[in-house]
Order: structure tokens, then sequence, then C-alpha cells
DNA sequence: AGACATTAGGTGTATATACATATACATGGG
DNA sequence: CCCATGTATATGTATATACACCTAATGTCT
């Protein structure tokens, strides 16, 4: 195989992965832009609505729900809990932290659903009601199928 | 509002952004288990197959092609020139650094690209050749529109 | 030519991401 | 009871990401 020919644009441009990571981009732009006001990202609204919604719950539980690495949700949550928004504590076997978002925590996801709201529907006007829908479902069985140990 | 239903589930599941970033954590993940032979990731194998498509390129126009902020561009760029993957060279613009792949970084791709192409095979089987091709205008659909400067 | 704006790029700082590995605790088999 | 195994989490290290700000070079207007 010649040096030159050794990756197309064609081939380029049709990385699944490659598309997938700069959509990310662009669109994690966007709504970091939107949630400014509230000192909170989209990384972080993500964990802690999560934690709100299934919450107390402990790092494992919620690293599989969010196909996040326990690893790197051990650091993120570290920085919501200085912040105050999380809270944890301890079960009866004391390897488990449990998580809960504090009071704080939920006023800035109160704070914060207006302007995730604008994002949102941002987004849906950019793209068409039903062109948002069929991405979330490709995302849906894309995370699913890619996920799955085998 | 009240504070417990600040945020609902349906909510949480819908937003593009978190649904755009677990996909790509969990594909990214697929695709840098795959080249891990080659020692490059996924991450690192688009800015070097793009520069050998369009190089010599400047870090700026690189970063509008890639959609990438310029000052990450410039690190990631650093780090495979350290590698020796890259090469830059001065224009007669001072102020500009033309990137272009060195024979190395030739040889890394050679290396890789069956190695991505196992990867997208692997998608591919698991969403269906129609699914993946919808996956990828969607995104690129996502991609210009998120994008645009307005 | 000199003042100012524009443009290309880098730095400081903070966060997100994950693999390899270590630690602390729990549990079950001899 | 102790040791091996498993489980939950944290740490070390490296990279990816981007905003705010800075520097250097260039262009432009008078």
């Amino acid at each position: 195989m010649g040096r030159d020919i050794c990756f197309t644009t064609e081939q380029f441009y049709g990385c699944a992965c490659g598309n997938l990571r700069a959509a990310t981009r662009v669109v994690t732009r966007q709504y970091d832009e939107a949630l400014r006001p509230t000192g909170l990202r989209i990384s972080q609204l993500g964990p802690l609505v999560a934690i709100s919604l299934f919450g107390p719950i402990s790092i494992t539980e919620l690293a599989e729900k969010m196909f996040i690495d326990r690893t790197t949700l051990s650091r993120d949550l570290r920085l919501l809990q200085r912040r105050g928004y999380v809270r944890t504590r301890a079960g009866n076997d004391r390897r488990f932290r449990e998580f809960s978002v504090t009071p704080k925590g939920q006023d800035s996801m109160a704070q914060a659903l207006p302007l995730w709201q604008q994002a949102q529907a941002r987004m849906r006007a950019l793209l068409g009601n039903d062109n948002l829908k069929a991405l979330l479902a490709q995302l849906s069985q894309v995370i699913v199928a890619a996920s799955d140990k085998s």
C-alpha cells in the first residue's frame, strides 16, 4: 500500500469516532456557554442530575449508569463535593461512599434548568424535532451496542 | 418549581449533549483499544490523518477543519511533534507554523489503518450499515449547525 | 514612519478522560 | 482464625479540552 493513499478523505470523513468527538466538542461548547451564568458545565450538571434522580448512589453504580470510567467520575465528584453540591455518607460497608445532592446543589440545578432548556431548545431548532429524536435514538443504540461486553 | 422535580428522568435522558458525550466515551474506548498496538489514540490519529490529507497546514486552519479549539490543538500537535510524527516549517510570514507528517508518522498511520478499519467495521456490524450511515449524516448536520456562528 | 488594529500562536489555569496500579475493606474456605 | 479472593475506591500518570489572557508579527491608515 502506497504511503500517500494510506487514508483517503472519504475514510477520514466516515470515521464514526472522529465525527462523534467533533460533534461532542461543538455541542458541549454550546451547552457550556448557555450554562456559564451558573458556574456549572454540562459535564458537571449531568452527574448532579443523575445523583439527584438515582441517589444515594455509589460511584461505581453511577459510573455504570453514565458510561463513565469509575476513576474519572471519582475525580469529577470530588470537585462537586468541594464546591458543596454533593455530599457522601458512609454505608455499613465502609468501602462504599453513597453520594447525594445537597440543598446548595439543588439550588444550582434549579438555576441551571432553564438555561439547559434553552440550549436543548436551540439544538431542537437547529436540527428539527424529528432529527433530534432520531439522533437521540441513534446515540442510545450506539451507547448500548458499543458498551456491551462481548 | 419544587426542588424534587427540578429535572425529570425523561429530560435527563433526552439531553443531546449528555448523550453525545456518553456515546463518545464508549466509542472512543473501542477505537483506542483497537489502536493500542500502535501507541496512537484515535484522538491523535485524527489530526495526523488530517495533516496528511490537507497539509502543510497551519494550526488555526486545521483547528477550523476539525472543530477543535486552537489552543487545544496546539498542545495536541506538540505531543505528536515530540514523538516525531509531525514537523513544522516556518513560512515567509513568521507567525505561521505549517505542519506536515514525517515519514515516521506515515509509517504509524499505515500501521494504524487496518486497526482503525477493524474498529470501524465493528461499529458497522454493531449498528448495521444503514444505521451507521444515518448516524454519520446526523452528526454532520449537528456539527455544521452547532458550529455555525450566529 | 509611527500608531493602531488584526492575525497567528502560545501560556496559565481548570476540568474531563481513562488505563495501570495500589489500598482498604469484606467474605469465604481451609 | 488466617489467607486468598473479590469488591469499592483512590492515586499516578498521561492526554484532551477550552476559556482568558499574552506575545509576536503583520497590515493599514494617516
